[in-house]
RNA sequence: GGUGGCGUAGCUCAGUCGGUAGAGCAAACGGCUCAUAUCCGUUCGGUCAGGGGUUCGAAUCCCUUCGCCACUACCA
């Protein structure tokens, strides 16, 4: 085992990278880099995924091909990487020929070997364009707001949910030409038959591959949650052809092709990628990933390699990396929060800077929180007050009292057995890819550096012990050759300018503890610039933008309370229902038809099944939270829901429903009339308000009337607002809910909540 | 709702096989003056989220409650 090849996870080519995707690169990177100092013969390899739906059809909005799109991103990511200075043998591609050929060659031989079943689903058809269309490509006009160039999944002008059937004279998207509904037969990849092989394989590798706890969790939880077929095609033109008859017009889908990738980026490099990818002797394989990669990489694509039956090389270690949070939450692409690989260059800190930073806060075991702060402080701390500066006032003495010579030390000196042991213990970690322990120690041997110079006072002995004291600096010295060594995976420029200052070229990790080979060093410079606070400021400013907004949001709802948000925010309105239907696909589901007055119908989703029977909710009237945004449960839309009560935890409701006397204590009790079922001892009661007519608003009591009608609301912001029922009564912000002239009761749960 | 994870010092995080709770930063004090106001030392700081259990012994193993995060769902 001399050859490692090392991997990071290939970065979907439509994304801008931020902070914590360049953790897996960035981490790879230092591995690769330990591995050459070492002597190793490396290989790393990377680079973007380019297939898929995604892209597709982010090129035709823009009415490019894929292929420029992609091309497009891929040199944003290449721009990226090489300014954060990192190391690839290969940055590659997945839009190549290369990997077409192994791609369909690796499902060749898993369809010889019989893991490869068909099934057939409905999708609608271009017959014009002479393919299949994914809902989101067919357009047509709204049948509920007239919005001709509706998506078949959403409609984006009024947010309502469609069947691409529904749509009023659809058209697909790619052609213009009338799309119908066509049986289409998909392949899959039949993961539980080649179970057996991946549980033979996943005993070992788990174990002897420093598996963190979390990935061995992952991955046998999947396992234990049950394998199943997984859909390896699809109706899409932008990606690897299916070389079958009758799948000739489809492609595979991505997640089956991507982890491909890192071997057909190394056949772009190398005619001999057998050699690294079929040669499990000889090769180690080291992959670096995010957690949320963990399956795929310990399940779907070791069974995709183990399926066909070939001597794949197969991954060993896997170092997986928690996630780099930012500030207050979490890193978003969508949400433009956190610091994205442009806007590090932007910043005009340097690169080794940020790789520091990174390193040294490697989320290893749990996520950790990126603060310009925290930055701030490591940076001018660790970086400059402990590295930095050694290097500076150890070498500022030797050129200036020494005319920059190193004297000849003794290499059995105490000094070296400590710092030898301390580089043992770094290798040891390093071997393991435990990238910010071994990092941390690191400067904790700079830290020694420095101590040992401040007790020997070298300003002071110099004048007595001219010759002690060059000594005592030479040895210094020598650590901080030894330094550039341990540091150069981590910080490769800061390594070489040190290196330079020494008058070194090129020191590996061989040179460790070695004494000997250094004679003169120049004068210092400066390694880095300290982060003062005025900038840290203004950093924090720039790149915050979502946050003050977050945060301006929070006030404000602060000062207002539930009751002011409930009814700027929420539209209930009462519903007669007038059918229900079990759901088709679902046993705990009803699908509802409710008219809201006006001769205005919705379907809504209720999950009652076992709670109350159908006849029991025909006819009556309900109410219902009336702007919330559709969703579609199981494929059946709901537009809205009824609200119905929960007893709190620990309340009474449940349990003895002799005792719940209708409307006791409760004001207006005999109006709205409240019913129960419960199952087990669940009791969950759907607010009714037979009397009142369907459409009616729900005010609050003592409040003004609301004055116009709330935009929809994500069922998330509908529970940010809480509707509890205190004594059987409904309220919010301690006002009772009120509609018509009513008062918004219950008669089983006296305590609880509504949702 | 399900699954997985997390909750340890003011902050950010370690804590291996169960054996007297750790680091850095921050804070307080002292020392040094070679060094980018840098470095060295001392001190302060904890009911390991709460409760129960197993054990001679629990941050660690088991049960349970609460809070947070991620993924996911026949939540709506």
């Amino acid at each position: 085992m001399n050859k490692r090849l090392i991997t990071s996870a290939l970065p979907y080519v439509n994304n801008i990278p931020h902070l914590g995707n360049l953790i897996q690169v960035l981490s790879a990177d230092v591995f690769a880099r330990f591995c050459r100092s070492r002597g190793y013969e490396t290989l790393y390899i990377c680079g973007t995924d380019e297939y898929g739906t995604a892209t597709e059809t982010r090129a035709h909005e823009e009415g490019i091909t894929p292929q420029e799109l992609c091309t497009r991103y891929y040199k944003i990511h290449d721009e990226i990487y090489r300014w954060f200075n990192i190391a690839f043998d290969h940055f590659g591609r997945t839009s190549t020929p290369e990997h077409t050929e192994i791609t369909q060659g690796i499902f060749l031989k898993l369809y010889e070997n019989g893991y490869i079943t068909a099934k057939t689903i409905q999708q609608l058809y271009s017959p014009a364009s002479d393919m299949f269309l994914a809902d989101r490509y067919v357009r047509g006009t709204c049948p509920h707001c007239g919005y001709e160039h509706a998506r078949g999944d959403q409609c984006e002008h009024c947010g309502k949910l469609l069947d691409p059937a529904e749509l009023i004279s659809p058209r697909s998207a790619i052609d213009n030409s009338i799309p119908e509904m066509r049986e289409t037969k998909h392949l899959y990849i039949n993961l539980p038959a080649i179970l057996p092989k991946l549980q033979e394989w996943l005993k070992i590798a788990a174990e002897q591959g420093n598996w963190s706890r979390n990935a061995v969790q992952m991955t046998y939880g999947w396992i234990r949650d049950g394998l199943k077929e997984r859909a390896i095609t699809r109706d899409l033109k932008w990606g690897i052809p299916v070389p079958l008859d009758g799948y000739r017009d489809k492609v595979f889908y991505v997640w089956f092709d991507a982890p491909i990738g890192y071997i057909s980026i190394t056949a772009t490099l190398t005619e001999e990628w057998e050699r690294w990818w079929k040669n499990p002797e000889e090769v180690e394989l080291f992959q670096f990933i995010g957690k949320d990669n963990i399956p795929f990489h310990t399940v779907v694509f070791p069974s995709s390699l183990l399926g066909t039956g070939e001597p794949w090389t197969l991954l060993k270690t896997m170092s997986s990396s928690e996630y780099l949070n930012y500030e207050t939450g979490q890193f978003s692409k969508s949400r433009g929060v956190g610091v994205f690989g442009n806007d590090a260059i932007d910043t005009g800190i340097p690169p080794d800077v940020w790789r520091f930073y990174i390193f040294y806060n490697r989320p290893e075991t749990s996520d950790f929180t990126f603060t310009w702060r925290d930055f701030q402080e490591k940076v001018n701390g660790e970086l400059i007050g402990n590295l930095s500066n050694l290097v500076n006032r150890a070498l500022t003495f030797v050129c200036r009292y020494y005319d920059g010579r190193v004297a000849e030390v003794e290499s059995d000196h105490e000094f070296f057995a400590t710092v030898r042991e301390q580089e043992a213990e770094i290798t040891a970690m390093l071997e393991q890819a435990r990238l910010r322990d071994s990092f941390r120690k690191i400067f904790a041997l700079a830290s020694y550096g420095n101590r040992v110079f401040q007790n020997a006072e070298p300003w002071k002995t110099r004048k007595y012990d001219p010759q002690g004291t060059h000594l005592l600096l030479s040895r210094l010295v020598y650590l901080i050759r030894d330094l550039a060594v341990l540091v150069e995976p981590f910080i490769p420029d800061t390594a070489g300018r040190i290196a330079r200052m020494l008058g070194i070229e090129h020191p590996r990790w061989g040179d460790l503890g070695t004494t000997g080979g250094l004679g003169e060093v120049s004068k210092p410079e400066i390694l880095f610039e300290r982060l003062e606070d005025d900038l840290v400021a203004a950093l924090q400013a720039r790149f915050s933008g979502t946050q003050t907004e977050r945060a301006e949001r929070e006030r404000r709802e602060r000062e207002t309370g539930p009751a002011e948000r409930f009814l700027e925010r929420l539209d209930l309105r009462t519903a007669r229902i007038t059918a229900v239907r079990p759901h088709p696909k679902a046993d705990k589901l009803y699908v509802e038809e409710i008219a809201l007055g006006g001769g205005v119908t919705r379907q809504i989703v209720s999950g009652l099944v076992g709670h109350y029977r159908a006849e029991e909710l025909e006819g009556r009237t309900i109410i219902l939270a009336a702007n919330l945004k559709p969703a579609k449960l199981r494929g059946e839309k709901s537009e809205g829901m009824l609200l119905a009560a929960e007893p709190a935890a620990g309340a009474s409701g449940a349990g003895e429903p002799e005792a719940a006397e209708p409307g006791a204590g409760a004001p207006g009790a005999e109006s709205p009339e409240a019913g129960a079922a419960k199952r087990g001892d669940e009791v969950v009661e759907v607010l009714f308000a037979d009397d009142v007519e369907p459409g009616t608003r729900v005010t609050l009591a003592d409040m003004p009337a609301p004055a116009s009608d709330p935009p929809q609301v994500s069922i998330d912001e509908f529970f940010e607002i809480p509707i509890e029922v205190r004594d059987h009564v409904v309220q919010v912000g301690g006002r009772p809910l009120q509609v018509g002239d009513r008062t918004v009761t219950t008669t089983q749960v006296s305590e609880g909540k509504v949702g």
